[in-house]
DNA sequence: ATAATCCGCACCAGTTCGGTCCCCTATCGG
DNA sequence: CCGATAGGGGACCGAACTGGTGCGGATTAT
């Protein structure tokens, strides 16, 4: 279904969390509290993306969790990054993907543009709009064509 | 990870190599052979690209698979549709994907915009600039916001 | 010292994915 | 009319991954 998984989407939740609180440290309880998160998951999300560098964490009595960069410079792309691993919509793109034919492929090279396109459209959002309350849910009437790549074909 | 399925991959593989014979009725096993993919497989996926309407079929002696539409008409978005099921890069981004959380998720809106992003990336690819043997693997230079829902942003 | 909190890893159940197999139906050639 | 060819619809299975849980250890404020 070409789906996220479903920890990365609570993983936005509970960044868009924290970056409502640009200041204070938060712990994971409170994190699950207000994101509405089960805990435990909570808590593992947070070390992967601890791992990854988008959040820093104090340890100790009263320690807790800040985003590492301003909310505006954080975007999902970062955060599916940080809990799937690298951005590749194709299993077979990177190559040792273990695809028995990739020598015969020939629509490898165009993946890989898709791939592209995918990626900029995740790197184009940022936490600090994903955190704004009301999005335009009204799609623009203007049609643009998101996949530059292929601008040029003929 | 963001994946698509290996199965696609391979779906679409078979696709650009029935596009490249478009008036030819290619049965299973040839396909299999042009595509390098296995056989059984390619059996799989074309029911599933019958289903879709993507393909017809010729049955009985000498029958085989055509394109249903002309190669510039069918995007990757119809392939990956057509074997995924509907395109949702988020588990809860429709109603009832059994998310405890919908009422209190504030970044749902937000995910079904980037949803829309990707859907017009796939859409905006088609079988024809698939089945073209060299791409541009050269990015262009120009830089563009592929995410123009979040353009009137301020 | 004690309590609170994060850290790392191991572990489990459920689901999904890739892949294979079998039998039925439809069509063509003789 | 009959048999060979080829697609159609499933069931089926092993492997991998996912979401989710648990526990012992390290770190810091009081
Ligand atoms: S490289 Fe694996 S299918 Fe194209
Ligand atoms: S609706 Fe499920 S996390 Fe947002």
């Amino acid at each position: 279904m070409l789906k996220i998984a479903k920890l990365t989407d609570y993983g936005t939740l509970v960044m868009t969390t924290l970056a409502l609180e640009p200041a204070a440290c938060l712990n994971a309880q409170e994190l699950a509290a207000r994101s509405h998160v089960a805990a435990p998951t909570v808590a593992k999300l947070l070390k992967l993306l601890v791992k990854g560098g988008l959040v820093v964490s104090t340890r100790g009595t009263h320690g807790g969790y800040r985003l590492a960069r301003g909310a505006e410079t954080i975007t999902v792309a970062d955060v599916v990054s940080a809990l799937e691993g690298p951005i590749a919509i194709t299993a077979c793109a990177q190559h040792g993907g273990g695809c028995t034919i990739e020598g015969s492929c020939t629509s490898r090279s165009n993946w890989r543009l898709i791939d592209e396109a995918v990626r900029q459209a995740l790197s184009a959002v940022t936490l600090a709009q994903m955190a704004a309350p009301r999005a335009k849910t009204t799609r623009m009437p203007g049609k643009s064509v998101p996949l530059h790549v292929f601008a040029a074909r003929e």
